[in-house]
DNA sequence: GATGAATGAGAGTTCATTCAT
DNA sequence: AATGAATGAACTCTCATTCAT
């Protein structure tokens, strides 16, 4: 009892340390980020942060991992809907939800790739990438679940639409740009050839 | 004569230092290029980089004017050509060739406004968002020219669609992102709606 | 009974604390060891190590006597033989054929001293050199007891030729200065003149 | 001439943080030496040390090249004697002069390679057995002028000796360790057969 | 104008020791 | 007695910026 209360409360604090830096790192960054801020913001003592993390890459992965996390529990969720064009219009919903985020802080995981690129220790940039792709590989799922030709094209162009729209928003602080561009996106969603009844599906349309 | 080969000189070393700083900024990240960094590659004494830039922030924003006047030759000669959409197609063609580039170090200018995002100090986070800005600007005017409705729409998407695609291939490594994703706007772009014939131009299909 | 099973056992950790601590000590030095070092090297978890010692110090204390014991074993076990030449030659010996260790650690008690020698706290130089002299006067008992002139002189000469030829073993990472070295102790003792019979004994050829 | 003063001045600093670094790693000991403690001990601030002095280890090994200069500067007058004899006599009377350093802080080439043994980076351990190599070598040369036969093994003992009788002169903290012994050393040298004539040589007087 | 050197404020990390259970 | 977790002081090293010539 005492034992499991110990480890629990052990794993609270990890969990913890880990929700804090994702968070303080979205907002700060990598490079602008100290181990006395994670600390701070997690209210836990500067030293003890390295009984749960051994170095600061290491949490860096672990924010890294709360991204993809928090993506496996969302599309969890999506997945939970019987139209796979819903669940992406649905998930293009929350990034406009989230669009004061986005204009201040852009994409979570987007700027941390790019920050991570940067860092030549390690291979933590190609861990971003890992994150990234496997939101690619979801909405591939969902097109080629409709039967759309060409599904990892339009994973491309539809992530890649998010991507783009975030950093522009972030760059120009300007949450409207999220608002736009993601209802463009739904429009775009709501206009694609039915069920791959026309396999011609014209590329310049996708 | 003295006196402006000297300035000569002067003005030489700064552009040396822009350029320089410009190019190491974009592969190594802000937080990540020391002084001395720029120093050496701009093969100008540590000391001396201070008596052209007061500190590490101004040359951040020489760097940011160097893209600002890199985009500015580039529209320039664009604007060349006769032909708006013809105009917009060689950019693309223009990002496609830097595929190799992009995949690497992703865009120099997205990147860097993703890493001033972060910066507190000053708000040279805006900076970047004005280069940018100037960007979407130009596409505007040329979606404009050619008499489509909702330029400003338009221009988002696109210089939207090419940020996502940096990025998707920075953080992916990949530089055939640029390619599909490039050659997919090139065909959208051909697909447009002539010079505002149609008023209609479905949004989805843009 | 289940009381004295748990001194047993409290007994048993407390050795294997002292053992291991004596071990690594010798292989890593008194700075590069730490606590987490040593309790890992006993299996016993680190926060139980300072129920049976207090401090760092302790543990060094404990190092020392540890071979403080193991000294105190060796010269018994050789005084059960007869001839005390014959002891410091198998001394001698001894150190032969520890000759690998030797090379790769040193001396354990020297190594020692001349560490804490540099350490400001406590008086805890001066108790390896207790160990040492300790084993100067078991040799000076045995030149003593064989009649020979200047007992502690020629004692000092023993033991230093032993910390000597140990330095330099370690130091040139070469264990043949051991058997060298060792191989000239013994036949300085072979040489040494007969039971005080010669009281002249030039002291240049001890 | 100003460029050549600064070029003095910066030579003397890193000079004067080789001798001080020299001293203080002797008396404090390698790991129980801060940065600071050598910055303070030069008259010069913390951080300009490392402009100097990459890292740690580096000044370390400037130590130990301090210590080789020291040697060489050493042997080199000692060369100047016409007996060889007579040199190695002079090399003893000099330690038994620094007895007082001896007893308090121990040879200073020794205990630092005692200490770089237990170093596990890098190859240090083996650089300060070269320091000591260089001594066994011009001793060795000095017996092999004379025309002793194996003159190696005197060397190794000649030195053993020395090494042995600091080590035991700074446990015991005895500086008459040093005396007694290296008086010991010198009748030893005395009673050396004369330049080779007799070949035989007892190993014992060795 | 030019430049090597100087400076000090942090940053990440380690670890002996203590605490709470 | 036992133990995982907690704590903070200290250490090495980096770097933007300034100084002296």
């Amino acid at each position: 009892m005492t034992d499991s209360k110990a480890r629990a409360r052990g794993a609270d604090k990890r969990r913890r340390l880990m929700t804090a830096t994702a968070r303080v790192l979205h907002q700060q960054g990598v490079e602008r980020t100290t181990i006395a801020d994670i600390a701070h913001a997690a209210e836990v003592p500067v030293g003890n942060v390295y009984y749960y993390f051994k170095t600061k890459d290491e949490l860096v992965r672990a924010a890294l991992s709360e991204h993809a996390d928090h993506l496996d529990r969302l599309t969890g969720e999506l997945d939970r809907m019987p139209d796979p064009l819903e669940r992406l219009k649905a998930l293009v919903a929350g990034w406009i939800s989230q669009r004061d985020i986005a204009a201040r802080y852009g994409c979570p995981t987007g700027t941390l790739a790019v920050e991570l690129d940067k860092r030549a220790e390690g291979d933590m940039d190609l861990e971003a990438g890992k994150v990234i792709r496997s939101l690619l590989d979801w909405v591939e799922r969902q097109f080629r679940e409709v039967g759309l030709p060409h599904p990892d094209d339009l994973a491309l162009t539809f992530v890649g639409a998010y991507q783009g729209m975030s950093l522009l928003a972030n760059a120009l602080r300007d949450p409207e740009i999220m608002t736009r561009e993601g209802n463009r996106l739904i429009r775009w969603l709501d206009a694609l050839p039915e069920h791959g009844q026309r396999g011609g599906s014209d590329p310049c349309c996708r």
